[in-house]
DNA sequence: TGTACATCAGTGAACGCGCGTTCACTGATGTAC
DNA sequence: TGTACATCAGTGAACGCGCGTTCACTGATGTAC
């Protein structure tokens, strides 16, 4: 063996995704150079293509860690405070005012689109899984429709978010928050499919 | 006067904005270069600091731009067609498809938040001139509210288009589109203020 | 009418810089004997 | 136990490249006389 235990690399590049969520999600991933994400970690740049094979596989790769950890999150909430809290939580300045900690969705949703094939597929995979855990377990009638309603009440969510960041004036992005709630609310309490 | 007409530098102007408005949206922001810019437009990179300050200073100019013509386009469509046919229109697969034609909000809304208070400012007084032209005109009650809720509502649709975007499973953007199109008809017929 | 000059939108080469990526090297450890 | 060697995660300088930005220059036009 070599100098370090046999769990010292993965450590290592757990702890480099780890970092580089936080950095993709404050400053964009065009904004996030090789250099700064290593240094993030401890490490030098010339380490990084010992861990992976170029920018986008790191990108793939955190997209991926990112929702996962987003899905035990979520999970968690949605289990002990229920539906309401989840989305309060969600939608509000502090979650808003938290870029690193945030939403990978609302800070990454972009960039993602304009991705490769690969990473997209990453990316619907992962927050396809991140939707069945916050997912209602009595949703009634077809899996498949409710998976849907649930993913795209959760684009709207992120969708708000994201507006609310982009506003300059506080009482204004504080008051879309707000309404954004009221109207989570209003959906999930609506008849889910009017006439089929 | 020079060889050219009084109107030919405004002329050019608009021009540059007008195509960088269109490679902005489809390649973003960091992704267009100022000489791919320039040359969108007709010419070379030297030209482009005798018309803006600095990259920013374009994009301010663009993101207003592209607000105006947006402004104008849904003023139209939502006094010819009424609001459902504009959100069928909104979150259609045409749409999601054509990101140099569509809204500048679900192309830029990402960038825009991390960009300085002054371009949020432009953005924020933009998108708010956009929501009163196809803010319900027969909207009761406290006229700001009914602002909040229209931009609401808005940020509801940009976050579903996005989402559509980044689905790497085309059936399953489609049923986003449409459960999307249904969340925004169930909250236009909702009553607007439950309880207060 | 003809010539010399002023104007100024646009050209295109160059600037320094930071990017993603490569690579020869380091040095602490485990193994062989 | 002691010495020589193999391993390999990590270092740090260097690569070419494209970026945003600057600037001396061009050349078609209008003006002066």
């Amino acid at each position: 063996m070599a100098r370090y235990g046999k769990d010292h690399k993965q450590a290592t590049r757990r702890r480099i995704i780890e970092t580089a969520g936080r950095r993709f999600k404050s400053d964009g991933v065009d904004g996030s150079g090789i250099a700064t994400l290593m240094a993030d970690a401890g490490l030098t740049n010339g380490a990084f293509y010992a861990h992976f094979d170029s920018k986008e596989d790191l990108l793939a790769s955190t997209v991926a860690a990112q929702l996962q950890a987003q899905r035990e999150q979520f999970g968690e909430q949605a289990a002990h405070g229920g539906v309401e809290q989840f989305v309060r939580s969600y939608l509000s300045p502090q979650h808003r005012d938290d870029y690193e900690d945030g939403c990978p969705s609302a800070a990454l949703l972009e960039e993602i689109g304009r991705c490769s094939a690969q990473t997209r597929q990453a990316y619907t995979e992962g927050l396809l899984a991140v939707i069945e855990a916050i997912a209602q377990p009595s949703a009634t009638g077809d899996p498949q429709a409710a998976r849907v309603r649930s993913l795209t009440r959760f684009a709207m969510m992120v969708g708000t978010l994201q507006l609310s960041r982009a506003l300059a004036d506080p009482e204004l992005s504080d008051a879309v928050l707000e309404q954004g709630v009221r109207n989570i609310l209003t959906l999930l309490a609506a008849p889910q499919e009017p006439a089929d």
